[in-house]
DNA sequence: GTAGGGTTAG
């Protein structure tokens, strides 16, 4: 396992084959001390970095471009509004794909509003378009749908002419998910007719959500009959159709029939994919049957798919769920050796929390170690599972080395959280003294612990 | 950009 250092997204990779721009003025050889100030704070403290960066006298486009892109996956929120505010007054070009990405992230950030706020202030920055574009209107959509904002977004789909835009099947498709999650099939409908009404045609998504809610519904019938309909609007079922169809067959328990349909749509002109597996292979988990698990593989491989990083973790969650921990870190070496594939956080989450369900804290720890070298972060729970345990097992060194990668990723332990460690290490070591300082002497570092 | 097997997000 080979750690690997974090690519940093500046939006401002070109293709080969695009027309070659005027040749920037000549740049001096060897960096100023100023710039290697800004790269190596940069590199380690997104927010020194922007002091840095508002104190310079050559702020150009990329360099606040990557580092608002820093200050977004940090969430230095406070940050990056000194850092738009500096873009704005600098008349600084930006791109409308840097929009998007920030509505993006202020949407993972449950911060709807700010993605709206933001939206609205496009015109004011010195913007490629000088206005929003459909992307970044649907990126925005999807922002106020995704934070149950409902209204908000069926208001914005209304209004979308007073932006200079014209909704497409992408903007009525995510108003449609919208609608979907609050009211069901029928709520779904209603945008669907209205898409009719307005001229926009529905695409192959569309039709797959109705699909999904149908087959949820249990409806399967009412499923089979959609796709047939889409058939005769001459939109194509797609492979994500089809897994849909058979995720809706296995959750009415009819996996015979979903995987029979799996080889039905060869036939029906669809190539089957690693995802109509990934339907089969959950069901199997779920039931835990492990033997046809593995015969999908074998399938699989009879077939030249590759199995993708979700086909082992589906493979390996229900392999630690059932506690075969021996079976799962085969799985996990041979994904790695075998495929190439890379284990993601996810995957290392089910392996550090798979051995601690079984007690063998030494081999999470292990795991831990790989999932940190490889540039993932645990969650607060998963450390906190290892380390409850190392205490039990009074593995103090370990312990401490866990509580300093956790101070290093400004990850701390509640209050209650600490009571539990103190007191087990405590009750384990009959109250040694030492154990208690070299726990009490790791820093609080949630802030408001008090 | 929106749907989809795993999920902490990408």
């Amino acid at each position: 396992m080979i750690p690997r250092a974090r690519k940093i997204r500046t939006g401002l990779r070109r293709s080969p084959l695009s027309k070659p721009r005027r040749r920037p003025p000549p740049q001096p050889k060897r960096p100023t001390p100023a710039l290697n100030a800004l790269k190596s704070a940069a590199a380690e403290d997104p927010s020194a970095a922007l002091h840095h960066l508002l104190s310079s006298s050559n702020a150009d486009y990329p360099a606040c471009a990557s580092l608002l892109y820093r200050l977004a996956r940090a969430r230095l929120f406070p940050e990056l509004d000194a850092l738009l505010l500096f873009i704005r007054s600098r008349r600084i070009p930006c791109s409308n794909s840097l929009f998007s990405a920030l509505i993006c992230h202020f949407s993972l950030a449950s911060l709807p509003h700010k993605a709206l706020h933001l939206f609205y202030s496009i015109p004011s920055f010195n913007c490629s378009q000088g206005s929003p574009s459909l992307h970044t209107f649907n990126h925005l959509l999807d922002a106020l749908v995704s934070n149950g904002c409902h209204d908000e977004s069926r208001c914005l789909l209304d209004r979308c002419s007073e932006f200079g835009l014209r909704a497409n099947h992408v903007s009525y498709n995510v108003v449609m998910k919208g609608r979907l999650s609050r009211d069901g099939y029928d709520g779904a409908l209603q945008v669907f007719d209205q898409m009719h009404k307005r001229g926009v045609s529905p695409s192959v998504v569309t039709y797959n959500m109705l699909i999904g809610a149908a087959g949820r519904n249990g409806e399967l019938s009412k499923a089979m009959g959609l796709k047939e309909e889409m058939v005769k609007k001459g939109i194509y079922p797609n492979a994500v159709t089809y897994a849909i169809l058979m995720k809706g067959f296995c959750s009415s328990g009819k996996y015979v029939a979903a995987k029979k349909l799996m080889f039905d749509m060869e036939y029906q002109g669809c190539k089957t994919q690693v995802v109509n597996f990934g339907v089969l292979m959950s069901d199997c988990g779920r039931r835990s049957d492990f033997d046809e698990m593995k015969a999908l593989l074998a399938e699989m491989r009879l077939r030249k798919m590759k199995p993708d990083d979700v086909i082992y973790s589906i493979l390996i969650n229900y392999l630690c769920e059932n506690g075969r921990m021996d079976e799962a870190y085969k799985v996990l070496v041979e994904m790695q050796v075998k495929e190439g594939c890379k284990p993601s956080a996810a995957v290392y989450r089910m392996m550090v929390d798979g051995f601690c369900k079984v007690e063998e804290f030494e081999k999470g720890l292990g795991i831990l170690n790989a999932m940190l070298v490889s540039g993932h972060c645990p969650r607060l729970e998963t450390f906190g599972s290892l380390i409850s345990g190392l205490v039990n097992g009074g593995r103090m060194e370990e312990v401490c080395f866990v509580l300093e990668e956790m101070v290093k990723r400004k990850l701390g332990l509640d209050l209650e959280e600490w009571h539990s460690l103190v007191d087990t290490a405590c009750g384990k070591c009959n109250g040694s003294g030492e154990l208690f300082s070299q726990l009490t002497s790791m820093v609080f570092v949630g802030g408001d612990e008090g």
